[in-house]
RNA sequence: GCCCUCUUAGCUCAGGGGAUAGAGCGUCUGCCUCCGGAGCAGAAGGCCGCAGGUUCGAAUCCUGCAGAGGGCACCA
């Protein structure tokens, strides 16, 4: 609606210059608004503020010239001159009208754009594959997902994907803890490694190792042992995350492994590490200092240096995601990229933008980084620790808790802000719950609809269509309460795609909030079936209906549920 | 020491350079002969951390300061 509004503007001034009653030495560039204040009208603009000086005019009196134009116009209610020069436009009921009937054309798709041809990926979570999830990684998870989602409903073709660390030194702790846990079982005695993982989750690894394989273990060569352990293990992992990722409605489209960065070329040639140092420093950003290779990330605006092959000649972590974002961007060609990175990363942010500049791809990395999650259980604090293993895992929250309120609350918040989530508060199904406030106006929609239709049937798109036929008078809804929630109705397009060009789901969940008390509003003020009056009832019925697809459309973007009954 | 994020109502937080700064919770007052009261209406509550600057206009942009959290490896 924000385009239609600035369109509508732009040619009043076109008009305007047309009949030779303003000039301007610099071409005015129409923004709208929506003023905070409603008495204001339904949009606003500063235009005439902003090219008063290049008209050579008062703000008021352009914006007067303006004004006038824009009356003019079929969908324009009325224009009012405010202030020092804002142009207040509001619009004429049938525009809103009409929203209703082009949201139950659209359905899930109002407010989508069509595909605009550009390929994004975001890449989020990508734990260490040598643990269960924690809270954390599902505040990524929620909000990489929710994010794609946003990006698809924009028109961008979007490919999720999950980053697996299983090359590096953590891989061999973990695989020397379970080992260690394992000697244990078969009666061993043997020293737990010092900065091995001491969660109770390895334990259960090398039990289940020990029920299906026995004992046979315990006397092979240690290092034969813990390659062995450390695929069972690292298969067992992954397992665990695409199960509890699946069950929050999160499926990654690639599952990319760092080893295949490691391995040698298809023809035994060079791997894509050493192509990609080649790439570096065929451009000149490499260089070799102290028996270390250095990749020149200060040419690129990095604080210092970085070094990507050590003295001892083996790799560092960084040059491995040189080779993996090199990949992203020129193998497999996407045109952007989003990683979603946790703050404990943040330093990290400015040379991996260094290097992807250098592999020749500037600007088109994106790294957002999302604060952490504090865990509290009615007001106290749950500890967290990955060393000690007392932890509430990512899984057990979900199981508690439910997948629609653990998204909601990570969404709710701004992705830079860290987030208190308390257990208590999440589980409780009353007026505090957000989640169920949202989820009960869709439900409640739902039951109206059973009702109109004096049917229990649960597919109530059915039901909307028998109720509402296609040449429904719309211009009956025309009271206050009506046309305030198709005006709240009619935002969700600007907002998806506010929200997806900001990276914010945030704005989603405020919004959904918004849009249930609109409806809950009219609901007290409007009845909706009334057998003395079939045609407004029908008019109200379509009104409830495009609600219910807004809801459930905004719902889809957060990957929350929209239940049809509560 | 350097870098990143944050600081807005009693609490938890929104706020895309604009008009009288918003929501939820909490507190107080009302609304159920009627489609789901998991709802609605109203009241009280603010030096937008502090100080400068840019602008016709700043909670918003810039600089400095103070406070909170996080990060600073030839670790991953």
């Amino acid at each position: 609606m924000r385009d239609v509004v600035e369109q509508l503007l732009a040619q009043a001034i076109n008009e305007a210059i047309e009949a030779g009653e303003a000039a301007f030495s610099e071409a005015p560039v129409v923004e709208v608004e929506r003023p905070r204040d409603p008495s204001h009208g339904d949009w606003a603009t500063n235009v005439a503020l902003k090219s008063a000086r290049s008209a050579g005019m008062k703000p008021r009196d352009l914006a007067e010239i303006i004004a006038r134009r824009v009356a003019e116009h079929p969908d324009i209610a009325s224009v009012e001159v405010a202030g020092p020069g804002f142009i207040n436009v509001r619009l004429a009921p049938a525009v809103f009208q009409r929203e209703v009937a082009r949201v139950r054309r659209a359905r899930e798709r109002y407010g989508a754009k069509p595909p605009l041809g550009e390929r994004i990926q975001v890449e989020f979570v990508s734990a260490n594959p040598v643990g269960p999830m924690h809270v954390g990684h599902g505040r990524w998870a929620a909000l990489g997902d929710s994010i794609a989602r946003l990006l698809e409903h924009a028109g961008y073709t979007v490919e999720r994907e999950f980053y697996v660390n299983d090359a590096g030194v953590q891989m061999d702790i973990f695989a020397a803890s379970v080992s260690a846990r394992y000697m244990e079982l078969c009666g061993r005695d043997v020293e737990f490694p010092e900065d091995g993982y001491r969660g109770a989750y390895i334990t259960d690894i090398a039990r289940e190792i020990f029920d299906e394989e026995g004992d046979a273990w315990a006397d092979r060569p240690a290092d034969e042992r813990e390659a062995h352990f450390k695929e069972k293990a690292y298969q067992q992992v992954l397992e665990h995350l695409k199960r509890v990722l699946h069950a929050f409605g999160v499926d990654f489209d690639v599952w990319f492994s760092e080893r295949t960065l490691h391995a040698p070329g298809p023809d035994g040639g060079p791997s894509e590490i050493e192509r990609a140092i080649a790439r570096l420093r065929e451009a000149g950003h490499v260089y070799e200092h102290e028996g270390a290779v250095w990749f020149r990330s200060t040419a690129f605006g990095d604080d210092k240096d970085r070094v990507l092959v050590k003295a001892d000649g083996s790799y560092t972590y960084f040059a491995a995601d040189v080779a993996y974002h090199w990949d992203k961007f020129g193998v497999r060609g996407f045109d952007r990229v989003i990683d979603l990175w946790g703050a404990d990363h943040h330093g990290y942010v400015k040379r991996m933008e260094a290097a992807v500049a250098a592999l020749g791809f500037p600007g088109q990395l994106e790294v957002i980084i999302g604060q952490m999650v504090n865990l509290f259980r009615n007001g106290e604090v749950v500890r967290m620790s990955k060393r000690t293993g007392e932890m509430v895992t990512f899984e057990e929250l979900l199981d508690e808790v439910g997948a629609d309120a653990v998204r909601y609350f990570f969404l709710r918040r701004s992705t830079d802000q860290s987030l208190d989530f308390d257990i208590g508060l999440a589980k409780q199904q009353t007026n505090e719950n957000p989640v169920f406030y949202v989820q009960y106006a869709h439900a409640r929609i739902c039951s109206i609809l059973r009702k109109a239709a004096d049917s229990d049937s649960d597919d109530v798109d059915a039901l909307a269509a028998r109720l509402v036929p296609e040449d429904t008078d719309l211009s009956l809804l025309a009271e206050d309460a009506e046309l305030a929630l198709v005006r709240k109705i009619a935002e969700f397009p600007d907002v998806a795609a506010a929200a997806a060009e900001q990276r914010a789901p945030h704005r989603l969940t405020r919004y959904a909030e918004d849009l249930a008390t609109a409806f809950h509003q009219f609901y007290t003020v409007c009845r909706v079936i009334d057998p003395d009056e079939p045609a407004l009832t029908a008019a109200r019925l379509a009104l409830c209906d495009a609600t219910r697809l807004v809801i459930a459309a905004a719902l889809r973007l957060l990957g929350v549920s929209a239940p049809v009954r509560m």
